[in-house]
DNA sequence: GAATAACTGTTTACTGACATAACAAAACAG
DNA sequence: CTGTTTTGTTATGTCAGTAAACAGTTATTC
């Protein structure tokens, strides 16, 4: 997909919407990404997964899937996605032995630096219209949204 | 889903990245959006394409979907949709048999109008600690993304 | 200490919002 | 007229997510 248009930057009602436009815009960045990682990439979701438990080694699953925003019976297929890869383990807890500990695999660490490397350089290129000063209002405007 | 969460705005690499805190954003008003409409209200796509078909009475079907940047056979049950509810009809376009002009209906209009105003509500609300600085900041950074 | 409640990970079934491919009818190009 | 392109449409598939039910485990309450 294109997503060409724009071009026009119609004044009509959707266009003044912050909402549309966030939409469009997000659509864009998705579709960015995939190209980004290429053909065998992570999905945006399995990516931000995997990068959480890099990030907080050991987190639960429970844990996780409140840090990501979805439903834990969610978690579960990404979760199998990057164990059957063999870049995640599913660690039993000592403590409760209802939890699993998600530990990154050394593979698991590896393909998250490389795999965070190109996020970065895709989104460089994405914003590279963007002064650094834009970038971090964007950044921190966005951040004020999820705040509610 | 009730997206708490981010208040503890951990500095992870993920927070950091725009694109995760766009996705997050867009799901915080995608999900307002539907509150805000109602039970029986508008999916953020009908809203759209109704949006664009009052603006631009007598557009036909593939520059409607050009517009919202989706397929030409995505648009199709969401006209249907709207022509169910007699919001919106299909008319012959005599120049050109194959296409289908889209007109709203007096109650397609009156709907729109009145789908507008939640909107817009729901928009303010959501934005009701920004600045009208801030919004239009907002507003502007995200159309520059859509641009490419 | 037994009963009850709550929590964890999981499966299954469902939804919404798209894309792709193929198609008939119509329009257009040479 | 013949071949190509375009329009709307159907059929099919994918992807990201929810909701409900469940077994096993832990916490709470009486």
């Amino acid at each position: 997909m294109r997503n060409l248009d724009a071009s026009e930057s119609d004044d009509s009602d959707l266009e003044r919407l912050i909402g549309y436009n966030l939409k469009r815009a997000y659509l864009v960045v998705q579709s960015d990404f995939r190209d980004a990682l290429g053909e065998d990439g992570f999905s945006t979701r399995v990516f931000a997964a995997l990068s959480l438990a890099v990030t907080f080694p050991q987190i639960t699953q429970t844990a996780l899937a409140a840090k990501m925003g979805i439903e834990r019976s969610g978690l579960v297929a990404i979760v199998d996605e990057l164990e059957r890869k063999g870049l995640l383990t599913r660690m039993a807890v000592p403590t409760d032995r209802r939890a699993q500990a998600l530990v990154p695999t050394p593979r698991g660490r590896e393909a998250y630096a490389i795999a965070l490397q190109k996020v970065r350089a895709h989104e460089e290129l994405l914003f590279s219209t963007f002064t650094p000063d834009e970038r971090a209002t964007l950044l921190s405007l966005l951040r004020k949204m999820r705040n509610r």
